[in-house]
DNA sequence: GTACGTAATGGAAACCATTCCATAATGGCG
DNA sequence: CGCCATTATGGAATGGTTTCCATTACGTAC
């Protein structure tokens, strides 16, 4: 490889001049310009990042750190973040999280190693050690889908959408509304379930409805575990004639349940989604839709200017699911 | 932040000892080591990564460069990568390659910016130009689910995954079984559908049955286009009585269109598909599985040896789908 | 007692780009 | 014609680590 010293030499030029082509910086003479210029093409001299990485102390690089990579979710959102990354120099380095072990080796190494820029983080909520590590890191850090009051971040109301959700179900005429999630407690300690049943107990209540604990479910997070949900919910004697399903997948393992139990669907009971997930629309899941794509976009967007120069107060962005009513409630 | 010269000044010792600690070279006598990591804790130091990369030549940063990121079949070989790559020193940047123009700036900028030490790719078909030029930037590479002369590989042998599936399909007792898939020709030269179709026709062949155009579909991605390509093969004037789907997200769409038009699956018509989805048992839909972790973990595997000291012949490994007979087909 | 191998250590050189200061050349203006 | 501002340019210093060579100290074998 070719370095800055050889290209300066065959361009009879000082390094300097040859930094200034480069990083096109200050005014260089155009006929001098060209010369570089020819000498980096005929050397085929591209720039060492590591020495250059060491003079700026920038790695042009951001982190992502993510639980459940797999899932619809994170996977969009890791997607709008790669599309908004790109016509950027920085590269992306991706931490996926499984467990609370493997959360807490991230989150005490990722800041020590300078091997990031900026971190952005999805849905893991952030403790006061790991906000006062990476404050101490000089290390901007974006969250999506989570808050906290020293970071910017591009949230969910999920609370908010929820109510929507459940308002809508009550607007047609719906008393005896279930609820369904993924579990409320876990290692990672997840928020959003728990805030998708205070969106549910606020809707009810708002309209004077009771709610009972028999008709809020939580479980497993997979197809099946919508579809036990479900079952469980329609052998109560006084069965729900709306389920609210905290996640589509759910709502999909419910809408299979019911249609095997030889019910029609909205007409014996109503299910309403939360994601939108690709296959939604196939199979005619009403549900709310969130801006998967777009969080993540956005979170880049904060996270630049943050690599610029660091605003004062963290910008806090709440963006709103919207309702996509199909044909299952 | 705390330089080596400043431990080794705290310690009182030499900046080649802290180094011969830190990376725990050669012989250090066992005070002099505890002098020094005590120094190292308390001046909280931690190496300089961008002085170590100039001049180890090291970025202990490995790239993975893959289509279509949301799609399960990726991100599921990414999960399996990832999880490969934990435990190692190395970090893991992703390049989400959407369309042809994408692909070429990667191919072209990745190799020579000396960010990466070596690249999986996915799915991708490697020009020769592709190879050349990794070759010359000394990027030990691995394709996953992809094959090239002189780069190892972890494939898939889709045309015998195939003949198997449809196979399977005749030892039923099925005489018209119908071939639907992805667009056989598209911008990013995908091979598999191809390949598939390969597979399809090497079975039909091996037990005396005519191919026929009109049997032979293929369309876009997703799961309506699943049910557009059922519908025509359903108005055949012989229909099928078997569909072999190239993807179980076409399966999907078939299913659900075979379904809604009054069809008993599999008396009517069997349908198989190919991926194992995660929704795939649930619909209780009979496929052929991929071991997709099982591919990333492999891919890592065989970038790490060649990390290490280039063997002199690159290794392809082939994995085989395995058939999971469920309720339709 | 001498010679030699081994363990332990210090520190200069090397890695390669950016930055900044010094200097040279040029042009305009009084 | 002299002075100053501006434009171009060269190159040393800088960043922080690893590596390698030189040196010291010590034990062992003859």
């Amino acid at each position: 490889m070719a370095t800055i010293k050889e290209v300066a030499q065959h361009a009879r030029v000082g390094v300097g001049t040859v930094s200034r082509v480069i990083n096109n910086a200050s005014a260089v003479h155009p006929e001098t310009r060209a010369r570089v210029q020819r000498a980096i093409l005929e050397l085929d001299y591209y720039p060492n990042q590591a020495a250059r990485q060491l003079v700026t102390a920038q790695t042009l690089t951001i982190g992502v750190i993510l639980p459940f990579l797999v899932r619809p979710f994170y996977v969009n959102v890791l997607q709008g973040i790669a599309a908004a990354v790109l016509p950027s120099p920085y590269h992306l380095n991706i931490f996926n999280v499984e467990t609370a072990a493997i959360r807490s080796y991230y989150f005490e190494e990722l800041p020590v190693r300078g091997r990031i820029d900026g971190l952005i983080v999805i849905s893991l909520p952030l403790e006061q050690a790991d906000v006062d590590r990476l404050r101490g890191a000089r290390i901007p850090t974006v969250l999506i889908d989570g808050w906290h009051p020293e970071i910017a971040s591009v949230g969910m109301d999920n609370r908010a959408g929820t109510r929507l959700a459940v308002e809508y179900l009550i607007g047609r005429g719906h008393r005896r509304i279930a609820f369904m999630s993924g579990p409320l407690d876990e290692e990672l300690h997840f928020q959003v379930n728990r805030h998708r049943l205070e969106g549910y107990h606020a809707a009810l209540a708002a309209h004077d409805l009771h709610s009972y604990p028999s008709m809020e479910q939580s479980g497993v997070d997979t197809y099946a575990g919508g579809g036990w949900m479900t079952e469980q919910l329609l052998d109560l004697p006084v069965p729900p004639t709306a389920i609210f399903a905290a996640s589509d997948v759910h709502a999909l393992g419910a809408l299979q349940t019911a249609v095997r139990r030889g019910l029609r669907v909205p007409e014996d009971i109503a299910i309403m989604g939360y994601d939108d997930i690709e296959l939604a629309p196939y199979v005619n899941l009403t549900t709310m839709c969130q801006p998967m794509a777009e969080m993540g976009r956005r979170g880049v967007e904060l996270l630049m200017e943050q690599l610029g120069a660091e605003p004062p107060q963290p910008i806090h962005d709440v963006l709103m699911a919207t309702l996509v009513p199909r044909g299952t409630a």
